[in-house]
DNA sequence: AGAATAGTGTCTTTCAGACATTATTAG
DNA sequence: CTAATAATGTCTGAAAGACACTATTCT
């Protein structure tokens, strides 16, 4: 089984991006038109193969994030191995997703060499409103899913936002990747008692409509104690079910 | 930057499998005895490269599987890809990581055609005791880190038990995954009160030493909710520490 | 004075952690 | 009986969810 003229087969290494941000209180992917065949036209994520074969394969990640982004120092993480055969009609290809995460930036895109490059809401990628690439729209479904599990129990929500932010941005940054609402009182006490998480930005404010708020920054930690639990609901949802009522109904009490 | 005549770098790609399981109360990892060059005679992880140009990864990852450990049906996920230029002699090896959990099985290993395989300890493997080509040593560690934090949230730990088991079974995985003691009468509610997470197995029992246990199988829920959560000690052990209350008194009004 | 947002407090339920107690087997 | 393990219960404190209230700005 070992010493045989046997050749194993060669790919071609691909890497792609999920690039996730906010804007307008919705979280947003990045997508660029393909210039070339195959699906030339079409939206898919921005990426590329190694550069050379000596790149490292994060390494080839922040360059397609500096190159199709301009976005540089900004939290990147690995998502996974996609590389079914047939995926890509040139051959096989196998592509590592990256997840990236952008706080929120008033322009469109910076210094893009593919000016093509557009933010997407994530709900119209998800709902076969907008066509991708490839197997990129699964692609930036894990990605999502990756960021939505991530909040919970690590300080990512601070990737999405500036240096200072205050409590209402992180509130948003929540609400718009989960998807869900949630009370201002409730989530204010639980930020503020997730050791570490968040740490006050000088005396600072800032104004806007009501009460200037406080201003924060990212803390220590990276992981949260306690946890920001989603609700039963949400978390519960694959839990096979008949899963009790969770007791919750409008809550009539007196 | 697209209709160059450039052509991008192949690489070799390879699959790798953590395997752990529980035997006497410890976690364990499945090595082999490399038979070939390069790091011939030394300990590595089971493994390959792709068959041919048209194998699906996990494929190969199952191939592998039940080839090199005699196991089929085990629960297995994607854990990383390792791809560092250099990290193998013979040119760009990429490798994908896979976990695999093995439920623990009387035998040393079956069908095996690569005879070499063992199981080791893994605080051993961790711990420098061992040496292991590539690396994969470092894999290791990650797939113990992904098995440890799956273990709060999912019902994964279910996939080291045979198909029914008492819940002194699964409290020996918690423990032995996270190195820790467990009280066995809150384990005991906790576990129960988790939706979803295990069912009876009929009426029947098991006898040993004392009184005998009822017997469980795995029930419906892959999350778990509410999740079995480690002590605040173990998971806040990277949360910072010295993280202020926070308190922010920007305004000290009043 | 609103309207709007920021920040604090309170009440109830759920759950984690510590630990007593009872139940069912083997010797 | 004792030893051993299984199963249940009880108490306390931390934290979640619902929601009243106060504080500080703008118009």
């Amino acid at each position: 089984m070992n010493a045989d003229p046997w050749e194993p087969p060669a790919v071609l290494l691909a890497v792609d991006l999920v690039i996730l941000t906010l804007r307008d209180a919705r979280l947003h992917v990045l997508l660029v038109e393909r210039g070339i065949e195959p699906y030339s036209g079409a939206l898919a994520l921005p990426g590329g193969f190694l550069a050379d074969a000596h790149e490292d394969i994060e390494e080839a990640a922040r360059r397609e994030l500096s190159e199709e982004a301009g976005l540089v120092d900004v939290h990147l993480e690995m998502l996974g191995v996609y590389g079914r055969p047939g995926r890509d009609p040139r051959g096989r290809v196998v592509s590592v997703a990256y997840l990236a995460i952008a706080p929120s930036l008033p322009e469109p895109i910076a210094g893009t060499d593919a000016a093509s490059a557009c933010w997407m809401r994530v709900d119209d990628v998800l709902s076969t409103q907008v066509d991708l690439a490839f197997d990129h729209r699964h692609i930036v479904g894990d990605g999502v899913e990756r960021a939505r599990a991530k909040l919970e129990q690590t300080a990512l929500a601070t990737a999405f936002c500036a240096e200072t932010f205050t409590i209402s941005d992180l509130q948003q940054v929540y609400e718009a990747v989960w998807g869900v609402r949630l009370d201002p009182r409730n989530f204010y006490r639980k930020v503020q008692n997730a050791r570490g998480f968040i740490v006050a930005a000088g005396p600072m404010r800032r104004t806007e409509n009501g009460r200037p708020a406080r201003l924060f920054k990212a803390g220590p930690a990276r992981t949260l104690y306690p946890p920001m639990v989603r609700s039963a609901q949400a978390s519960a949802e694959d839990a096979g079910e008949a899963a009790a009522p969770v007791t919750a109904q409008g809550g009539q009490q007196t």
